[in-house]
DNA sequence: CCCCGAAATCTTGTCTGATAAGTTGTCGTC
DNA sequence: GACGACAACTTATCAGACAAGATTTCGGGG
């Protein structure tokens, strides 16, 4: 396709393709294709829509398909695009897998990084109670509501419960309206998640009065209902300390 | 070099390479490869350990070149290994540099989700002032000493003075032992001074009393040595609020 | 004997061309 | 008009080659 004399370094990449705008020269032709794929996803695509294909960009941009194969991957490992055999890629809806991913390796790297990330966790969840307390809709409370029902009802399913749980968790954060904050919180509990099954294992026996967990959620939503931030924060960091004894409690088992 | 009838699609990669553990048959071959240097990089290397050059690998997996490649781009896009030509890939030391590009690319596709990050850090910032009370150690205070001093000592070089503006919270995060809230919190920092160094441009003109600034810093400081925990988040949230307050300012000049 | 610079060697970066395999759209048949 | 086979498109991987940066080696000079 392209008239060239056979390989083409990067150096004379621009005088070669008098037809295009030239190729940021210091930069590896990967790196530009990068920039150049960025650019298109922020700035000219919508969430879901298709990216060229690669040979059509390889063309464009005068590289060779590899080089755009690399971009693109690069573009996938940071969450910008999914990709699939068979199919172009396509703009990603914004997500914090990258960060998820982030937390979990190093969670794998040194175990003892749990108790941080529970600490995080702690700083955030506490915040976010207070701020749901004020920021609240009446639809933030019914979701809240709806987890607190939905706990009652599954008191001796523990696989069902913990979901409840965790709705209960993403409903407060969503109340904030701060949507990088839910992402942050959401990427921080699933190297949480994974510890705390494999810890429980199969018999899952929680604490001791299940009750006593409801109650906490219980009063957080009643702050929350009240509109009592410093409530509402109080009863996020009681609750969160217990869960935190809880899976310590786990883990050491498990060690 | 591999003795097989040409290409070798995936499915037939295990039964001809009757010498080696059979590639896992489902995955990618990229995939497989990620696992395995993953393998490598958490339970066989040091920080800065040198992996095997790539054609190493594709011989020992019985894969090419190009799909080391790929998968070695793959950890590298992860922050788990550095490279650059002529060189091998190192094993990296832990940082956020993803969690970085996360928060920078979502300013990027919403420039309104600044204001998200300014909050999430205040989130971070109240509890670990709060613990830095509780768990400072006579070094860390000495840091924080300094890094007041230094302020106190750059009243009017702007850029000097946001170096040891960073210093200190850098320095009180280090005080709650914290490894990765700390390295959070700097891949929020990352973007937020990106975005403020656009809005204050080239006059830099801070909020006119550079005394209060150092005034509120101080606040903490002493907190923090005499061990209050609630004075000391209490003055990290006055802090902030006035920061957020400069930085909401700028944005609007700017825009 | 040590130090230093140039050559040899290693290793990554990119290009070309080809085949396998998954996806999607089309068209003829009923 | 519904449905299944086929064609076209697209990604996944392989092989071999050359360019360019990094490292190692080694001989000569001090």
């Amino acid at each position: 396709m392209t008239p060239g004399p056979g390989r083409l370094p990067i150096a004379t990449l621009s005088a070669q393709s008098l037809t295009e705008p030239p190729a940021v020269v210091g930069r590896s032709a990967v790196a530009t294709v990068v920039a150049e794929l960025e650019r298109i996803v922020f700035e000219e695509s919508e969430i879901g829509a298709r990216l060229p294909s690669e040979g059509e960009i390889a063309r464009s941009l005068t590289v060779s398909r590899l080089t755009v194969r690399e971009a693109i991957r690069n573009l996938h490992a940071r969450g910008l695009v999914d990709i699939s055999q068979g199919r172009r890629a396509v703009v990603a809806a914004p997500n914090s897998v990258p960060v998820g991913d982030f937390f979990e390796t190093a969670v794998r790297r040194d175990p003892r990084s749990l108790l941080e990330l529970l600490e995080i966790r702690q700083a955030l969840e506490v915040h976010i109670a207070g701020v749901a307390a004020v920021r609240a809709t009446r639809a933030n409370i019914d979701l809240l509501e709806a987890a607190v029902a939905a706990m009652r009802a599954s008191v001796d399913q523990a696989e069902r419960f913990h979901d409840a749980d965790m709705q209960f968790h993403e409903a407060l954060a969503g109340a904030t309206g701060n949507r990088l904050l839910s992402m942050l919180l959401e990427s921080l509990a699933a190297p949480l998640r994974i510890s705390r099954r494999r810890s429980y294992g199969g018999h899952l026996e929680r604490r001791l009065p299940v009750s006593m967990a409801i109650d906490e959620h219980e009063a957080i939503l009643i702050a929350v209902r009240g509109g009592d931030a410093r409530a509402a924060a109080a009863g996020m960091r009681r609750h969160l300390r217990e869960t935190e004894r809880d899976l310590v409690a786990a883990l050491r088992h498990s060690f």
